[in-house]
DNA sequence: CCAGAAATCTTGACTCGTTCAAGAAAAGGC
DNA sequence: GCCTTTTCTTGAACGAGTCAAGATTTCTGG
């Protein structure tokens, strides 16, 4: 994934090629599951000029359009990711919040034969596993980065 | 579930018994999957002076201590439900944010297998199902409550 | 290469869910 | 009933995200 299937991506969604996009996908590239706030910092070392809104414009039109994923955990604000259409799943510790991608074992769409689902229509089924990191298991201070606590 | 049983299952969390715990507890018990907002305005019917930072609170030490649960799918506000311990699951309405719940049919620890989860030690595996309600298959102009568009 | 229309970006104010902090009130053990 | 601790009220504050208006940029077509 260099610039020019950046370019490419962006021309094939009918989206215009600025810089501004160039550098979050960039970034989120450099970056996987950094929230807003981090793609903004990783943007601003190459484009200092570029505003906080134009990241969240830019990161709302490529979610949009299906070039980058956008995950939230429960307590946490918005992450994103380039790896996409793939339909893998996440861990998230909860003492410090860090994510990490993950296959399912049970199959390309798993679970995704719901029992009665109520008259929904399901186009995907998305899976969160909780837990703790390997670093948060083993120290005895783990870093508080979470903004709220995990559920449990 | 009467308030006999809630001030059980308080006691055994030991928790005081307070009205605003049992007045919270009433309204997640009459509107599952209802937000912070909405359990308020449930409280205050019968308990007019209660206030926003107490049901916070409640809401709060109800979830550490599992009497509730706390659900946020992405892109919407903390909701709250009793229904607990059986980690069931959620259907989400991408166009209105409705909830509804799904027992799983794999299983009862679905998809709790990952493959390689990058020496995470995992304990849940929550599934999000995304898709389109009843309501909104049919309606021609589906009710925005939700804060925030879905992921895709 | 240049002009025009449409999309995109900058600036700055603002909303809303949630949290923080300090003091008042209530719960429960003795 | 009294005392200690927990819980609640009050009121301010925070931060991610959104809204809106005007300036810039992109890209199409001449």
């Amino acid at each position: 994934m260099d610039d020019h299937d950046f370019e490419h991506l962006l021309r094939g969604a009918e989206l215009r090629v600025t810089r501004p996009r160039l550098a979050v996908l960039r970034a989120v590239r450099r970056h996987p599951h950094a929230d807003t706030g981090s793609v903004l910092a990783a943007v601003r070392v190459e484009q200092p000029a570029v505003s906080h809104q134009a990241v969240y414009d830019v990161l709302g039109v490529l979610s949009e359009s299906g070039l980058v994923r956008r995950i939230q955990p429960a307590g946490s604000v918005a992450r994103y990711e380039l790896r996409v259409g793939d339909n893998h799943h996440h861990v998230v510790c909860r003492s410090c919040g860090e994510v990490a991608d993950v296959d399912c074992a049970v199959g390309v769409r798993p679970c995704l034969d719901a029992s009665d689902t109520h008259g929904f229509v399901i186009d995907e089924a998305e899976v969160t596993y909780w837990g703790t990191c390997p670093a948060c298991s083993t120290d005895r201070t783990p870093s508080q980065s979470r903004t709220t606590e995990g559920t449990r």
